[in-house]
DNA sequence: CACGATACATAGGTCACCTATGCATATCAA
DNA sequence: TTGATATGCATAGGTGACCTATGTATCGTG
């Protein structure tokens, strides 16, 4: 009973401040792409494939996103060495000053905000902490799909 | 320089974490009308121009958003006695229906994942109270929009 | 009643998604 | 080696949720 409220409060606000975010920032690089430039980061040199999955997306959808980042200078793609069919894409310096930058841009965003809150730093960086470990459980913790009544 | 990754770290998640919840959850209601839904619970027999700030979007895309729901039977749009050129939103029965079913459903969405972290019920309410007032501030901190050097 | 302001609707475009499908390469069986 | 099948990516075509610009009533006011 608590629990519903308490899944829906955090789903509710997290809805709310990423959107509030993506609307207020001021940022070039759509947020899609931002996303997807930070999983490159994260992943080194990585297939358009591996990609779709950790972004939880489709792979026509990645296969779009990296287009639109090559194109733009922010990732180049190579062909990877051990498989033909597959190309590893990897991150530019363009790129890199790229997410540098969308980064700062949205944290400089929200840190009036932050600052207007008046809350104990410790906490939030406890809330945020918890949120992080939340984000990395729903890798793991697959859902239940509707009527899976298996 | 803390705060920087705070900030980030803080938005990243909540938005991989809306996302994630968005594509694993089992609604027929899209997000933005169960957004809309919830606030016309929230603020009553409503303006189309009142929803479309309260949800900070735009009153076109507000508007279509209304239709639909009316078109599903979600909401009916009367007259306001008041003012001729404008009408009231309100919630149907069938659309207070689907709105708890929607939370219901992501709220079922992340529980498992709650419950495979397996952390301090408190804190994480302690977290998520945080969340909801930092959406809260959004409302009233104006961000600065990008060279605002005023 | 004419005027600008206001409430909503329409038009037309973009971005980020999706499923279905095509094409090339890889892999394995006979 | 030669198909059959699986796999990695690209293309096609469609949807939802947005946007700005603009239209059309109605409201208030002089």
């Amino acid at each position: 009973m608590t629990t519903d409220h308490l899944a829906d409060d955090l789903l509710r606000s997290a809805a709310r401040l990423s959107r509030w975010a993506s609307r207020h920032a001021a940022h070039e690089l759509p947020w899609a792409q931002a996303r997807v430039l930070s999983l490159v980061e994260e992943l080194g040199p990585a297939r358009i494939t591996t990609l779709a999955e950790a972004d939880d997306t489709s792979q026509p959808t990645m296969t779009t996103q990296v287009q639109r980042l090559e194109a733009e200078g922010f990732v180049t793609r190579t062909p990877d060495p051990a498989d033909g069919r597959a190309s590893l894409v990897v991150l530019t310096t363009a790129g890199t000053e790229a997410l540098t930058s969308a980064r700062r841009a949205r944290a400089r965003t929200l840190e009036p905000v932050l600052a207007d809150l008046d809350a104990d730093p410790e906490q939030v960086r406890t809330a945020v902490d918890l949120l992080v470990r939340l984000v990395e459980a729903t890798r793991t913790a697959a859902p239940q799909p509707a009527g899976a009544t298996s």
